[in-house]
DNA sequence: GTTAAAATTTTACGCGCGTAAAATTTTTTG
DNA sequence: CAAAAAATTTTACGCGCGTAAAATTTTAAC
C-alpha cells in the first residue's frame, strides 16, 4: 500500500524488495536484470510513482543521455520540421533530446554551445548559423563533445556534416526550367547568411554555362533572417526599374521566392506556367508554405528524412563506436523536383 | 597560471584563493559577497573556465533554475513566436527556459510534464493542446510544479491563465467588417481543437445578433492540425457547391484563411477590397506569415509581447511570493485590427 | 582606536546515486 | 543432485555541491 513516502532509490528499493544496487541497474538497463527481478521492480513502480533523481544519476557520468540540438533559427518553418523529425529519432534511440534555437544571432549560438556544456551532452546535432558563426568557439566546442554538423557545413569541424546537395538542387530546378521555358534569371540576397546559399549560385553559374547560357544573377539588398520581407522588397525594387518582370525567376530559397510572390501579386503580374503568365517563378527547400502560396511553388526538396536519420545515425556512431574511422565525412542528399503552378 | 586542471568547486576556490563556501555563496548570487572577493573570483574565473556541476548543484534543490515553456506545436510559427517571446523575458529573469513542443498530441503532451517534473522546475508556463488535453494529468502536474496557462484556457487549471480576449478579436473584424462592405460568413472547422475557436464562434454569432443581422457559419470538416490544408480543402468543397464565391468571409484563425487564400486563387476568384473582387477574406491571429498572403490577410492581431510578459510575471509571482493570493486569476488582451488588402 | 556588525573561513555533515569488490544466493548445466 | 555459472546482495566508498554552526577576520561606525 502506498502509504509510506518513497523519497530516494533505497526506499524504492526496500518496498520492491530489491536490493539497491540491483533497482539502480535495472534503470540503467531493464534488460540487464532477471526477468522475475525486473518484474517485482515494474509492479513495484506503478504502484509507488517513484523515479530517478536526473540531477544525482547525471552528477558523476562524464556524460548524459542528453543529445543537444540546436538550429540557427526555428521560427523559420524549415528548421522546425528539421528538428522535429530528429527530434523524433533522438528519442526513438534512447536519448533526450534539447532543442535550442540560436535566433539568428552569433550571441545566442555561442550561448546554445556553452550551456550545452554545461549539461555534458552524449553528443551534439547542430546546424550552425553559417557566415556569421564563431568558428573557433564551434571548434573549441565540438573537442569537448562529439557534434554532427548538419544543414550548413562549416569546413572541417566536426566529427561529420549531413546535408543536402546543392548542386542538386540548382541542377534539377534549372533542368526543368531550360526545357520547359525561358532560361532562368536566379534571385538572391547580395550577402547571404547561409553558405548553402553561395553552393547555389555556384552551381547556377556553372549550370547555365554548361548550356552555354548567360547566368544571370539578380542581388539583392537587405541583413538578417526576415528573408520574405527581404525578397518582397527587393522585388519591388526591381519592378520599379522594369526588371523581372517577365521571363523566369530561379529564386535561391522559398522564403525569399514567398516574399517575390507577395510582390509580384501586388504588381498585378501573373505567375505561372500557364499561357497568360508574364513570368515563372521557381525555388528551392519545399517549405511548409510553399504549398500554400500564390500561385502554389514549384521548388526542390530536401529530403528531410534521410538527412535527420542520417544525422543522428552519425552521431550515434561517435558516440557509441568511438573513432572507428578518424575521417571526417561529409554527405549530402539530392533534391526531390516538386513541381506546382508557378513554373 | 592555468597549470593546474580545475574539477570541482574546491580546486576552483583554491586558486582563487577564496573559500569554497563563499565561493558557493557567489554562484548563487555574485551581490552576497563582498565586492573584493567578487573581483578576486571573477579574476579568477577568467583565468580559468570553471562552472560549477548543475547536477550537483541541483541535486538537492527542492527547485531548480528551469522553467519550462510548453506549446502545442511548435511547427505552427504562431507559437513559435510567442515561445520566443516568452524565451528571452524568462532569460532576463534569470532562469534557464526549456522549450517543448507537444507535437499537437496528448501522449507528448502527457511525456513533456512528466519530464519536466523530473527536472523539478521552478515552475511552467503551459499552452495546452485544449480538447485533446488529458485534463486530469494536467491537474496532478500543476499541483506540484506551478503553473500558469496560456493562450488556450482549461478551466480551474494552474494558477492563472493569460491570453487573448476573443470576443475583442471578433468584435473588431466584425465591426470592420459590416460597416466596410457586407456582413460576413464564419467559416470554422466543425470540430476545432482550441477552445478559443469555440469562443470566436459565440463571439461571432453574438455581435451578429447584436446588429441584428444573421450568423451564418460555415463549418469544414477535417481533423488534426494541419489547418491551412483543413482551410484550402474546405474551401474547394464549398466553391464545389457554389458556396462563399462572393460576399465576405471571416475565417476563424489566419492558418485556415491562409488555405482559403490559396483555394480562392486556384478557382480563379479575386480576394479584396478594391472594385472587381468578388469576395473579401479577413481573420484572426496575425500569423506571421499572413503579410505575405495573397492578397496580405486583414486580421486582428495578438498582443504578443503583452500575453508573454504578463506570463512570464504571473509566474514569477507564484515561485517568488508564494500565495500571496489564492484566487485563479484570468486575463486577457484586446486584439488589435491589422488591415490590409484582403479585406 | 575601540567596538559592533558584517563577511568569511573552518568544520562538518548530508544529498541521491554510481560502482567496485567480496560474499551469498539463485539458476542453469550435466 | 552436485557443480558451475549467473545474478544478486552486502559492504563500502566517492562524486560535487549545499548548508548549518561556530570561530575568525574584515569592515564600518563612533
Amino acid at each position: 500500500m502506498p502509504g509510506e513516502t518513497i523519497r530516494n532509490m533505497e526506499d524504492f528499493a526496500a518496498v520492491s524488495g530489491i536490493s539497491r544496487p540491483t533497482v539502480s541497474k535495472y534503470f540503467n538497463d531493464p534488460d540487464s536484470v532477471r526477468p522475475r527481478t525486473r518484474e517485482r521492480i515494474e509492479a513495484a513502480l506503478d504502484r509507488y510513482d517513484y523515479r530517478p533523481n536526473i540531477y544525482a544519476v547525471n552528477q558523476n557520468r562524464q556524460h548524459t543521455k542528453n543529445v543537444g540540438i540546436v538550429v540557427p533559427l526555428l521560427s523559420d518553418p524549415f528548421f522546425t520540421e528539421i528538428s522535429r523529425t530528429i527530434e523524433a529519432l533522438v528519442i526513438a534511440a534512447g536519448f533526450r533530446p534539447i532543442l535550442l534555437s540560436s535566433h539568428g544571432e552569433q550571441a545566442q549560438e555561442n550561448e546554445n554551445l556553452e550551456s550545452l556544456r554545461a549539461l555534458k551532452p552524449a553528443g551534439v546535432l547542430f546546424a550552425p548559423l553559417g557566415r556569421a558563426s564563431d568558428k573557433s568557439a564551434i571548434e573549441t566546442f565540438s573537442n569537448h563533445v562529439p557534434t554532427v554538423l548538419f544543414d550548413s557545413n562549416l569546413e572541417g569541424l566536426g566529427e561529420a556534416f549531413i546535408g543536402s546537395d546543392n548542386a542538386s538542387f540548382v541542377n534539377q530546378t534549372v533542368d526543368y526550367l531550360c526545357r520547359s521555358g525561358s532560361a532562368p534569371c536566379f534571385f538572391e540576397m547580395a550577402t547571404p547568411a547561409n553558405p548553402n546559399a553561395n553552393k547555389r549560385r555556384a552551381a547556377f553559374i556553372e549550370a547555365m554555362d554548361r548550356r552555354d547560357l548567360d547566368p544571370r544573377v539578380h542581388k539583392i539588398d537587405g541583413r538578417g533572417w526576415a528573408f520574405e520581407e527581404i525578397g518582397r522588397a527587393g522585388a519591388h525594387a526591381a519592378f520599379d526599374r522594369g526588371e523581372l518582370m517577365s521571363g523566369t525567376i530561379l529564386c535561391s530559397n522559398d522564403r525569399l521566392a514567398i516574399g517575390f510572390l507577395a510582390a509580384a501579386y501586388e504588381r498585378g503580374l501573373r505567375v505561372g506556367r500557364t499561357e497568360g503568365s508574364d513570368l515563372r517563378v521557381a525555388s528551392h527547400d519545399d517549405h511548409p508554405f510553399s504549398r500554400f502560396t500564390c500561385p502554389s511553388l514549384t521548388t526542390a526538396a530536401h529530403d528531410y528524412g534521410a538527412v535527420a536519420s542520417h544525422a543522428v545515425q552519425a552521431l550515434l556512431d561517435v558516440i557509441e563506436g568511438g573513432d572507428l574511422s578518424n575521417a571526417r565525412k561529409e554527405t549530402v542528399y539530392p533534391a526531390r523536383l516538386v513541381l506546382r503552378a508557378s513554373a
